[in-house]
DNA sequence: CTTTGATAGTTGTATATACCACTATACCGG
DNA sequence: CCGGTATAGTGGTATATACAACTATCAAAG
């Protein structure tokens, strides 16, 4: 059995995290699973109970385990195809909605972040980020402009890529070895302003989704904070709510 | 200054998260602030630090709060959001913003079933359905008007609910055991018309959010069309994507 | 002037301990 | 047979303590 220690720079609670997760895709612990207690497990893993209990907490949390007071705490049992909301990119999104995408590459450079960039990628203001400037395609009608500023180690390597034939979400995860897992966004309505009204060929002043992304890889690290404009009478955003419940 | 004490049934930790929320509300605490820190909360109130950082813990998933280690505990800078993931009424999610919820009846009814209300609530045209019609508030200011279609059996009982004062949701969960599970909903970016302008207090060709949902009780049965019209610069939705997490 | 270092304050991690609230089970007495 | 009750195990709440990691600030050294 792996030992968790803190000699190595990750906290034991996360440790253990990492190994009840893998424990859940090997299918040791299957769905309605009862998995070990808290006291068990701090005393196999030589971790205290709280220290465990963070961990279960966490991952409950994400959904991962429910727990009930009195009996214990089990894996959940959640259909494969019951996936929450998808995180898709652009292109992956026109594809499912079976219309063809495309892009216009605006401006691609590197340039230093601004404040509010900068808060939302947790980094420093005024560090170098790539800047990516995109006007979006449906079916080749103008649909969105959206504005992507990414920052990681070796981000500049982007300006050399083929933006307009290539997924940025595929490139960040096959050849950067970037996973893409999680994302925070807003959605909001709003007005086309002049500048847009231009690309997306609509009257100044039309009815426009506004849309702000924070794109987390590995670690809850920010890798992307992406802000667009929808064309409002084009688009409809689709979401699937589940509501939190612990039912046996 | 309330005190907090473990006499009354709740535990310290939720009685901090009120009186945190309360401080939201109240505009004490403004987006942006820093909060005092855990020991500091701790000791104000007499319990100990865990305990404090539990409930601001709790806030933080929340999205209430976030943290920056080393630096202290700040107030979300959000506006009023909703969570997506989690299946939310309107009373539940005001509060859970730290807003006030307010409601003004403008009709409660029993009538037919128009065929696009009937085919979400997979019922036959015409059958007869309890229609509420309602303006949503969020600290006094109007924010949305919603209208609701509910379909089941015995739903004319509704019509001698309180309304104004009682969730809908929480209603049909608690006094008529229907638990609302599951829910579908669009989100589309429009302007606001003459009729919507007047409740709404907003100028005609304001930025609009318009929603449908349609929400499921058991066996996926669905039960409430909800149609709404939120001010779209008053109102943010919040989600958070999450792909396909099993894998390594 | 810039750099280094000390320091105080914050959140983050971790432990040990204690008791409460709840559940399931086994046992006993009617 | 039924119904209490004792008990052991679970998660829930709460405390006190300690140190790590990080940030801001300021003073001293170069």
């Amino acid at each position: 059995m792996s030992t968790i220690v803190r000699k190595s720079p990750l906290p034991r609670y996360y440790q253990l995290k990492e190994i009840m997760r893998e424990k859940i895709r090997s299918g040791e612990w299957k769905p309605g699973d009862l998995i070990p207690s808290e006291r068990e497990l701090g005393e196999q893993y030589g971790i205290s109970r709280m220290t465990a209990r963070q961990a279960i907490t966490e991952l409950v949390n994400e959904g991962l385990f429910y727990r009930e007071q009195g009996k214990g705490t089990f894996v959940s049992r959640r259909k494969i195809t019951q996936q929450l909301i998808h995180l898709t990119g652009f292109t992956e999104d026109m594809k499912a909605r079976g219309q063809q995408p495309g892009t216009r590459v605006l401006s691609a450079e590197m340039r230093p972040a601004e404040e509010a960039v900068a808060e939302r990628l947790r980094i420093k203001p005024g560090l170098q980020i790539f800047r990516l400037h995109r006007l979006r395609l449906a079916d080749g009608e103008p649909l969105a402009i959206e504005v992507s500023h990414i920052s990681f180690i070796g981000c500049e390597k982007l300006l050399e890529e083929d933006l307009e034939h290539n997924s940025l979400y595929r490139l960040l995860e096959t050849k950067y070895g970037l996973p893409l897992l999680e994302a925070d966004q807003e959605l909001e309505a709003g007005l086309i302003g002049s500048e847009e009204a231009q690309y997306l060929k609509v009257p100044v002043g039309s009815p426009a989704l506004f849309t702000r992304r924070v794109t987390y890889t590995e670690r809850n690290q920010p890798i992307e904070y992406a802000s667009s404009v929808y064309c409002g009478n084009k688009y409809v955003f689709y979401t699937h709510m589940k509501r939190e419940q612990l039912l046996s």
